[in-house]
DNA sequence: TATTCCTTCCTCAGAACTGGCGAGGTGTTA
DNA sequence: TAACACCTCGCCAGTTCTGAGGAAGGAATA
């Protein structure tokens, strides 16, 4: 760690953020205490929901929004199924529309170099704690070397932070399920027929369809799958 | 922090263990360094498995398996359902299930208090880092307010471990869909019917079948739900 | 005590999905 | 060039799910 006390400063300052516009200034900070050329955070979820802030050119913020990018960009796609925080040379830049997306995003500053950290809560949420900077390979590993732990936490306490101020995206109140409910959509989401998760629960496959129909109607879903898969992502079920 | 130096040699420790069996000396040494009664590092997954490791009595671990109190354990549910790291006496503990848990938990040795940092990872990876410790409430919300980041980042580092010792539970080598399999299995999840799907790519109901049909296929599904669950569960899809 | 929720059971008709058969075109890669 | 994966289309028969009606007892809560 380069300076200790500077880093929890800014974490304390972190901390004590009551505003969502204090994040705008906070990742400024933090792009000039790690010394990178962008530094941001980006969060992702339910039906091409965005919401981000960081140093990157409004410009091209806009045009990834605009374009969708969110489906093309290796990063997304890339720490979508990781665990680990990435260091972009890392991720399959080789497709074609991957390419054109690394091109333009270079045309707008985004830096040659970039790590991230993949953040995950409930209800499918997830963000991305980015920085990026343009240098050589060597300098970019040994950055990413001494300030790996420092960008882990601070990605950490952006997003909950991001939550806290907009409290609407992240609890999103699914009423519980009943714990027959529950037994239904979990056989469900393992791949069960109706009839093997009535079967299986012992009961009448008309019993069993009444849970399915009040977990769908309390999941605000249109159809089973569709019930089974927001109770995943509400992390109503653990299968 | 108390000893900044000592905590850095541990993340050191562990992020140069080799072997499995390190981690369970390591927790102990990290109990010990946070002078709580028990620290644990809990894996959970895909059909009921899991994997542990920390200072819990094997007695207790063994009772908690084979009864799936993993179902009923307040702490699992809460932290599945939450991104922030969450103290114990804000759960649920009113039910009759996790009441009779809580006292057969205490028995075994676990304390009154509790923290656990939920970590998540792709493909529905859940775990559970966890101290316990027997104290009021004064004390331990003093030792949670100085130990919150170390608790976080050392969370993730044991389960950045715990992954690499295991891979065959991390990645499941889910083979990739095609653009138009995403297509399929991401509208689906947003609860489309086939017909609407169809409609919204603008293709023939049957084409997509045919997506349908190779995305079950190479998820190893049995049906459209289960499909669509195992996408979502290994973040090949984004709703 | 009244109300609400959970659990369990029923039927029937129409809509939706699945499995099996087939075909042809494009693009990449060994 | 041949193999392979991807995208697109069709038909038929059978299975499964959904919608729209019910009914009744028990537990918890207000």
């Amino acid at each position: 760690m380069k300076d200790g006390l500077a880093f929890i400063a800014i974490l304390e300052a972190l901390e004590q953020a009551s505003e969502l516009t204090e994040l705008q200034v906070l990742s400024e900070r933090l792009r000039d205490y790690f010394k990178v050329d962008h530094l941001v955070y980006h969060w992702v979820s339910g039906a091409g929901e965005q919401y981000g802030c960081g140093t990157y050119d409004p410009v091209w913020v806009q045009r990834y929004i605009e374009k969708e990018y969110l489906r093309v960009d290796p990063v997304v796609a890339g720490c979508y199924q990781r665990f680990h925080p990435v260091d972009w040379k890392m991720l399959n830049w080789s497709t074609k529309p991957a390419q054109a997306f690394q091109a333009e995003a270079i045309a707008h500053g985004v830096g040659n170099q970039g790590f991230s950290v993949p953040i995950r809560g409930p209800s499918g949420q997830f963000a991305l704690f980015t920085v990026s900077h343009n240098c050589d390979d060597d300098t970019w590993a040994e950055f990413i070397e001494t300030s790996r732990r420092e960008l882990i936490l601070v990605g950490h306490y952006f997003n909950q932070k991001a939550l806290e101020f907009e409290p609407d995206r992240a609890p999103e109140a699914a009423r519980a399920l009943s714990p027959r409910e529950v037994d239904a959509m979990t056989f469900l989401a393992m791949g069960y027929s109706r009839a093997q998760v009535a079967n299986t629960l012992s009961i009448s496959e008309h019993t069993l369809r009444v849970y399915i129909e009040s977990a769908r109607f309390k999941l605000g879903a249109a159809n089973t799958t569709h019930a089974v898969a927001r109770a995943l992502q509400h992390g109503l079920i653990i299968v």
